[in-house]
DNA sequence: TAATACTCTACTAATTTAGTAGGGATTAAT
DNA sequence: ATTAATCCCTACTAAATTAGTAGAGTATTA
């Protein structure tokens, strides 16, 4: 399951998409607009910068934007940013990889069933961008 | 990612789908053969045995034992019954939905991408069973 | 230089996960 | 019938994670 932080970070994300290649939004806007406690989103979108998927201007007229396009982004990104690892398993994930303490990695059935399961995931979510997340947001 | 819960449960399941169609395994010999605490694995039996995985009997020479087949247990049903939901929202889940609050499932592109996600996920985890995981573990 | 807006560190509350404790109920062998 | 083995059930506790808050600091621009 995705964490409320996560669902947050897409939502802005999302926001912010809509809005690319415009001027930057500020967090209260985002805030307000999207429902997101105002200091949690801050230290969302904050973490966002640190993974280099966002930029963001002080001052007046300031805020965040995306630093590149929403073609660009793919949700297994975002996920891995916020949320951690998509794998099932720690043996398992190619990005937040934890050795198994009490089974043999070569000889173990579960992880080999796991890695099925992981590939078929990141499949999907290595191929969808925000782009496509922002698109499927049908507008009233 | 899934729960020492749940890899236990495996374990313990991958134990009993070997000796399947033999005399009942008591929660102490899985135990200690396969490193789970005690205490801990009789909870989890507990629970599989509710789910109609697992028939129990007591006293001498009691102990549990697989209720079907390990081809008709997929992976999909033990994550469930023992870690939760698979989908990676509550509003996308089939066996644990929950009303999203704050957006509007029709129009929701976040939901329509974690459904495909999810597609992707249950149809490995639904095809796979215990039998598959047994076979994998290669014997030393 | 004042107002705006991001940055950073640290703290707290709620929830979930992981495990423990201990008595009760049932069965099989003696 | 008694005893030992074994599952059954309720409740508790400790550790970790998640969700969110607080407040001072830094940079920018009008």
């Amino acid at each position: 399951m995705l964490s409320k932080k996560t669902q947050y970070a897409f939502r802005a994300l999302v926001h912010l998409a809509e809005n690319y290649g415009g001027s930057p939004i500020g967090i209260s806007t985002i805030s307000s607009q999207q429902r997101i406690p105002l200091k949690f989103l801050e230290n969302i979108l904050n973490e966002l910068k640190k993974a280099d998927l966002l930029e963001s201007r002080k001052g007046r007229g300031g805020g965040y934007s995306l630093k590149v396009s929403p073609k660009k982004i793919n949700l297994a990104t975002v996920i891995r940013v916020i949320n951690g690892p998509i794998a099932l398993l720690p043996c398992v994930s190619l990005n937040f990889y934890e050795r198994c303490k009490d089974c043999n990695e070569e000889t173990c059935g579960m992880r080999k069933m796991m890695i099925i399961a992981r590939d078929a995931t990141l499949k999907v979510l290595e191929k969808r961008t925000l782009y496509d997340m922002m698109k499927e947001e049908i507008k009233i």
